[in-house]
This record gives C-alpha cells, structure tokens and sequence, in this order.
DNA sequence: CAAGTCTATATTGTCGACAAATAACCCATG
DNA sequence: CATGGGTTATTTGTCGACAATATAGACTTG
C-alpha cells in the first residue's frame, strides 16, 4: 500500500497513521521510546498490530530499531535537516524537469490557476502563504513528475520529516513573496516545457530555502 | 536496521535477506505472488516471521501488498527501469557532487588507487569491468557523500531494483572503456573539489548509462 | 565507598490458533 | 452452453501466550 493516497483499511493501517500523525505533529516527541505494550492499551489493538506499525515506521526512516531493544523516534538533528534538503533539492530538482516534460496542458493550465489564486490570497491577506500555499505547489510538481518511484520518495519519505522538522524547529522566514516570485517562475519554465531551466529553479529554490533554515538554526539553535 | 550493512540477528532478518537475495537474483520471478504458508514451510519459521520479512521488502519496494489479498514481487516494465533511472541520476548526481565536498584526501587518494587496480585489469583482461569494479566505484562515491539519507535511498533501495532488472533483462552494452573513461573524468573532477563538474559528469555518466539500456529494451524487448 | 556480579523484572522476539475476508468451485438456471 | 449465485476452502488479519534477551536493582566484595 502507498502510505499518502490510500486509505487504512486494516487495523495496523489505522495504527500506523495514528502513530506517525502523533510523531509528525510533535506529539510523541523525537528521541522518545516506543514501547510496544503501552501503544498495545493505548490504542487498544494486539502488540502484533503495534508491532507491524512500528515495521512502517521504521520503513519511512521515522523511527529506529534495534533488536532486543526497541524503537525509537530518530532524533532531529540540525545537520540532519541539512542532509535531508540535500537530498530534496536533488529530487525535486529532476521532479520540475520532469514535470516540464510529462504535465499535460491541461495540468499545466490548472497548475497557473493554482498560482493566480495564491496571489490573490497573498494580496488580500499577506500571512497566507506559510504553509498549505507551499505544499500544495510542491506536491503538484511532484505528481506532474509522473515518476512514481520520486512520488512516493518524496511524499511518503522526505515530506512527513520535514513537517517533523517543522514542529520541532518552527521554520517560517520572511520568505513570503519572494517565494510566491520563485514559484512563478518555476511554473513559467515548466508551460514553456523549458526541463533544464525548471529543475535549476526548483534547485535554487529549496536551496534558498535551506540557508534560510540554516541561517535560522545558527542564530538561535 | 540499516539493510545492507548490518549483519542478521534475529530470524525475520534472516528471512528478509534470504526472501530478498531469492527475489534479486531472479529464483522468485518478477509478478509471482509470495504465500505465507508457503514460505514459512519453505523457511522453517512461524508465519509471523514471513509476514514480518514481506513487510521489510515492501518497504523496499520490492514487492506490493493489497489488503486480505495478498503480495506479489513487483513487475519489471521497462518504462519502470526508466524512471528508475531517471531518479538514480538526480541521487548519485548530488553524491557526486557531496562527494567533491565530503570526501577526505585520503578517501580520494584510495579512491585513485581503485581507479588505477580497475585500469590494470581492463588492459590485461579486457572483459573485467562489468559488474563488481563498477558496482564498486559507485559504492565509494555515494558513501563518500556522507550524506546518510543518500546512501540509504541508493544502497537499500534503488541498487537492489536495478539489480533485479540486470537479471531480468541482462544489461551489458559495450561501454566497458568509454564507461572507464567516465569514471576517471569523475574523479578528477572529485579530486579537484569541483562540486559542480562531479556532478554534471555522474549524471551524464547514468544517462549514457540509461540510454544505452533504452536502446537495447527497444530493439529487443 | 566503589565496582562488579547476580538476580529479578520488564520488554522484545517467536509461535500456534482463531476470525475475517477473498478466491475457487460447484450447481442451478436462462 | 454460458452465466450468475451460493457454498466451501484457502489465505490473510488479529490475537494471546511462551521463550529469549536486555535493563534495572540489590547484593557482595575488594
């Protein structure tokens, strides 16, 4: 089953997305212990269940196991988050291309939609853009990519830690309209099928993005 | 568990790499579905440690599970191999790149020295450099990179795909010297701290590479 | 008093059995 | 003869219990 579409049909489904919900959100916070018999009554379900919950998770690189020993939440390192833009700017780079090459016109023509109506939100209320704006931009692209192996690397991967990441650390610059002005360009690129200009734009951009946090954690870690 | 270095301790470990090597090396074929009672016969393990294997190689991609119905090892398409490819050279490109910027002088310099054992055996027996040697060059660059969410993504996922589709489809073109030619480039660039050239020639590298592939699943599919 | 060891406890790993859902098969019917 | 429905049978999902390992604490000893 891919873990961001698909709805929890089983009862370790259910398990696992209320656990990852619970760690994504910051409520069982990074670095703490999994023990299988406390999630066992917590949720009310068989440690088999939790256990196959606690699979998954490990499968996303959210917690870690040792044998004989337990799970653990991984612990959010600044250095971490580095690592993990890295390897973001690398796939959402060669996502734009992609996208460049296999959206429809039609794909396209909503994507410039989806933009003129954050501007207006932008305009209206200047503090929009933070959050939903960003992501559904993102995850546009990435679908419009039409590579399922970088779909779900980066939707069932990269994207639920950088929201852990969001939690623990709180990012949110200045970034706002400069921001909004990078993803007009990247979606120019991409209606004018330009693969080599949209990936160094979507580059760029997430690199931008990466100082910002950088600059951020250096200043008050 | 990180999978490909750490050794098997427990017997759902054993399972998984068993399961894996049976699958990777093509002795379970591409689409044939894995039934638990069956492997647990098979493996002499309770059925729970055969469940507790499938899940570990549906993480990995290697097979896909439906709910009450069942897994079967994913099927092998060569619009597959492409996209695998395609997400291949935006990863090993940016271990090229960190890799320029990670690697210490002496991880460089042994890196040399493997360059040079791999030019001594090209020249004596010229059919060598198939598998292992470059297998083994990519290997030290992606660690190289020291980026631990790029080696896993490579190392634990996309290397095992790409040796399954090796197997299905039998990929060998006649690059072995032009291939050669590429790594050397690639170290120079690596050698001289140029982020910027490592990376574009390692993507060139696996787009030669994929090229090379799509040409031949054309010609004889 | 500190350090090491042994014991006791709790947690993880493994197993076989039961419940639920799907797939296969047979039979009836147009 | 093909098709649809119902029944059986197999497979997956879930559970509780037992075994093995690691952690924590008490005890002994230098």
């Amino acid at each position: 089953m891919s873990f961001f579409t698909e709805k929890p049909v089983t009862a370790a489904d259910k398990t696992f997305f209320q656990l990852r919900k619970a760690i994504v959100e910051g409520e069982i916070e990074a670095g703490s212990k999994l023990s299988e018999p406390e999630l066992s009554t917590k949720f009310a379900v068989s440690r088999a269940i939790v256990r196959e919950a606690i699979n998954r998770l490990e499968a996303c690189h959210i917690v870690e196991r040792k044998a004989n020993v337990g799970a653990r939440v991984v612990a959010l390192s600044p250095e971490g988050l580095v690592e993990l833009y890295q390897v973001r700017e690398a796939l959402e780079g060669m996502a734009a291309r992609l996208a460049a090459k296999n959206m429809t016109d039609d794909e396209i023509a909503d994507l410039n939609g989806l933009l003129d109506s954050h501007f207006q939100k932008v305009k209206s209320d200047g503090s929009y853009y933070q959050e939903a704006g960003d992501v559904d931009f993102h995850y546009r692209i990435i679908l419009g990519s039409k590579n399922s192996n970088l779909i779900t690397m980066l939707l069932d991967g990269i994207y639920h830690h950088i929201r852990m990441y969001r939690v623990k650390f709180g990012m949110a610059g200045p970034r706002i309209t400069t921001a909004f002005d990078e993803h007009k360009h990247i979606v120019q690129a991409i209606s004018n099928r330009d693969e080599e200009l949209a990936e160094m734009l979507m580059r760029r951009h997430i690199m931008y993005s990466k100082t910002n946090i950088e600059n951020k954690l250096i200043t008050q870690p």
